[in-house]
DNA sequence: TTGAAAGCGATACCAC
DNA sequence: GTGGTATCGCTTTCAA
């Protein structure tokens, strides 16, 4: 199997050594922004690589190096996963950032079944100077990987609260206790919730933040109004469709995300009810769903760009050995129609 | 500013060649699939690899070959296109094929503006081996590179219909006439339909199926029930607010994609008309939206994440100097409520 | 402050 | 078949 390259013939550092009249090294110095070089000959290298329309060699700086300039970015191989527009947006914010380090973010979609698995080993191989790993149900490959030096950075907390791996997330504490709050302030006097998988960190939080909207303004938490769903449709009707039965003057849902607000919104209006005359529905994430279906969706947004673009920042910081701070990004609620 | 580097320690050809008793040059041969070596080398060889752990090092290899194993994957940054969950899985196609070959996918999600812009400059400063667009309203910059020498796949039949770019696309004439059939098929007399943007070729080619299902049916084609829409919920509304005003008789919509067909109901039901019992509604996409719309969307689906893959595996030919086929992907209907 | 030269790890050409 | 060696482009000692 024959591979052929690309024509483009580029210059060298022994070209524009040359043409300034200087050594290699000089020229290595001047274009890595080493101060010991008289003024003259930083500004004849600099002319000559300009006039050459001299580019780096990744390759030739990475063998001496040892760096690559390149970032894995994996995500967890599973239908679901790959799907949901979160992901795609993230990356963006992930890429911004590296271009504008001229870093690179190598993708890598793929099952993060075992630590023994190819991307442990290939992530170890020294391919890449670090990885962000973009869904955190198993953190046996991650932790294996973290444990062997590389820099890594999680999107979204890690479940295990000891965790010394380095993460941006957003503030899901923060949304819940928002969303609800926000159900208060607007009159209702009795909430439920729809939770997502609780074993997520993003599950778990926003309930946290339902349970904390109750402290904070003095009422009492009911648990028979915290309904376990599973970030799905169906799973939020289902459970609607219960609440409902037993209690029918709840008159106000906080759910999750967008998709179990329909849901709820669905089994409330099978049930003859209104949405949001009679009850109240808030969802999360500002997703498209959110703003199409009709009634609009009042919801809880997330800064998913700034969440893609803080991992990023994270792992520059990790790569110079400076200690990154954790980013918890704020939300915002979205105010439209159905609370 | 100091990078630090991962702790891992790799072994080289030096060490396989010292340990297995060759030169540095068997070794090479050995792990190249070179037949040339005597057998028995060939197993010591591969043993001592082994018991040493070896991983090739891509940047050795990417200096002395000129080749990087590394394929930009390029998307324009506009917000529309990365909150497309449509993205998302065309990289997750991508990724797999490249990981099972060797390659890997360099994500750049930059602005595509000029042919002069810093992302054609990189493209062609040789840190690539080729590039595969995701979006291709922008061609000059694809063109720039292309006519470069670089090799390059588009995901999306160029609109300029003499261009040789390689592509990959989803049969959207197919599909458009799928939809169309299958609301003939269904009893509808009258079908509109709402187009996408017609300078994309995925708008202009569903438009092109619908046009078909006319003529292959021998029934004439009523230019007014074609309304241009431009594949948003408003543009949709309008539309069809419009069509059901001049045309009331009008029984089925084909809308070229999943939004559009909510957009499509939401008109139809602030009219008073019932979906699908006095008007269908075929959608495109099978997009989680028109999975989880009550009531759920009857749309065409197309395989994504063989998309990704066709663009990958034609990316591959390119670089083995294979003449790539056009691979263009037949479409599914799927049944649910709306028609 | 500067230059010469020794690598980094893999490939490929040239002899034997 | 096999081994020696120059080479890819850049970084980084070490002397001067």
């Amino acid at each position: 199997m024959t591979l052929t390259s690309p024509s483009t013939a580029r210059s060298t550092y022994a070209e524009i050594a040359e043409s300034a009249g200087v050594s290699k090294a000089t020229v290595s110095r001047v274009l890595n922004g080493d101060d010991r070089v008289h003024p003259d000959r930083i500004a004849s290298v600099i002319e000559a690589a300009e006039k050459l329309g001299y580019r780096p060699n990744r390759a030739a700086r990475a063998l001496s190096t040892g760096r690559t300039g390149l970032v894995a970015v994996v995500i967890d191989d599973e239908p679901t996963a790959l799907s949901d527009p979160f992901w795609g947006v993230v990356l963006a914010g992930i890429s911004r950032v590296f271009l504008a380090n001229d870093l690179h973010s190598l993708l890598m979609v793929t099952p993060l079944g075992s630590p023994e698995g190819a991307i442990a080993h290939y992530l170890e191989g020294g391919e890449v100077d670090g990885a962000i790993f973009l869904q955190v149900h198993k953190d046996e490959v991650i932790n294996k990987v973290h444990a062997d030096g590389l820099p890594v950075v999680l999107i979204g907390r890690p479940i295990d609260e000891n965790s010394e791996i380095p993460f941006v997330d957003t503030d899901n504490i923060g949304g819940g206790l928002q969303a609800t709050k926000y159900l208060f302030d607007r009159g209702c006097s009795k909430v439920a919730t729809l939770t997502g998988d609780l074993d997520a960190s993003a599950g778990a939080d926003r309930l946290s933040g339902y349970k904390k909207a109750h402290e904070d303004a003095g009422r009492e938490l009911d648990l028979d109004l915290i309904a376990r769903a599973n970030w799905t449709f169906e799973s939020a009707k289902i459970m609607t469709l219960r609440l409902l039965a037993k209690h029918p003057d709840i008159d106000g849902i906080f759910a999750a995300n967008d998709i179990m607000a329909i849901g709820a919104i669905a089994a409330i209006q099978e049930r003859g009810r209104r949405v949001p005359d009679d009850i109240a529905v808030v969802g999360f994430d500002d997703s498209l769903l959110s703003q199409t279906h009709r009634p609009g969706i009042t919801t809880v947004r997330q800064d998913i760009i700034g969440l893609g673009a803080a991992a990023a920042e994270t792992m520059i910081a990790l790569l110079q050995s400076r200690t990154p701070e954790i980013e918890v990004l704020s939300t915002e609620i979205m105010i439209r129609e159905t609370a």
